[in-house]
DNA sequence: ATGGCTGCAAACACTTTGCATCTGG
DNA sequence: CCAGATGCAAAGTGTTTGCAGCCAT
């Protein structure tokens, strides 16, 4: 069930983060490489915020400034996609050079689970194409109650009783 | 090319709104009338900023706190969608009691155009069943260039020339 | 009359920015 | 050595909330 990738060999990731810093002429600084690995080496999706925590500890902490400012690097450089789940903070996901993917979120536990379909890119096209636009990007993502709220009738956050309508938000 | 769609009947949204207020024990204030007015007669997609903006004049205006407390209740009443299309603000959108629909933007000029595919639809219904989900919402953005930006070389916001890459964002 | 509503301003959460200092190349 | 990076704190957005006074019911 859980993703079993192999860490998409975080080395090469940094290499290629680091290459990119140089091409960029920008510099390779301490702080660019620990946000690098820990980017990296995060499971799935996160928030600014669960980096930078994630960061403590190691050696001190990384200002949020500066989490902000490279993790925005990383976006450019393309090696880094930024979400919208419809939550306050954006959501971001390293990219392990492998393909795209879309999002099914638990609106209980906030799980998310991924799927590609390659019936529904083609269909997007298809309407862009249709509309007259010239499709660079999308987003597709589905809410529902994940398989464990389903089965054991609860899950991380909420269950059946009050779950009265979390689904407004 | 613009949704033709004759002002579905503000009349009976209001009424459905009112409706909505007294069963739920909520009182019928002007203000509540005003907003549930301006964003019945709102053409498509608007924020919150702008349909504060747009209540101005009339009858001095309305805080904005109180906007978006009834753009909540109209949201729980069921009157209103809410969208998150990357951006800053949230996007909201009134429902004529009619289809959902998913929408394509323009990265350029910020033109939104609307689209049903049934093929998705139930695509996303099966999806969400294979990874053990009980499918509630789902949000389906398209992102490219609109077509008067392929057609004449520029749209409201930008040209090719500038566009450098605003897809980054 | 009275409890919900409004308006104001302050509080919030997330993100960006100005500036002095530090550091990689 | 010096342009670019960092950290700090302050400023910005967009949105929410506490509270006193107001108005539908």
């Amino acid at each position: 069930m859980t993703t079993p990738q192999p860490q998409v060999d975080i080395h090469k990731q940094l290499a290629n983060f680091s290459n990119y810093l140089k091409k960029k002429g920008l510099k390779i600084t301490s702080q660019r490489l620990l946000v690098a690995e820990k980017v990296f080496s995060m499971e799935s999706h996160f928030t600014v915020d669960a980096l930078a925590e994630a960061l403590k500890d190691r050696r001190g902490e990384i200002s949020r400034a500066t989490i902000y400012r490279i993790v925005s690097v990383m976006v450019e450089a393309g090696q880094l996609t930024e979400h919208n789940f419809g939550q306050n903070a954006k959501y971001y996901e390293h990219i392990p050079g492998q393909d795209h993917h879309d999002h099914i979120l638990c609106l209980d536990c906030g799980r998310i689970d991924e799927f590609v379909n390659d019936a529904i890119e083609e269909m997007q096209l298809k309407i862009a194409g249709e509309h007259g636009y010239d499709l660079a990007d999308h987003s597709l993502n589905l809410y529902g109650k994940c398989v464990e709220l389903r089965t054991t009738g609860s899950c991380a956050r909420g269950n059946p009783d009050d779950s009265g309508e979390s689904a407004s938000n």
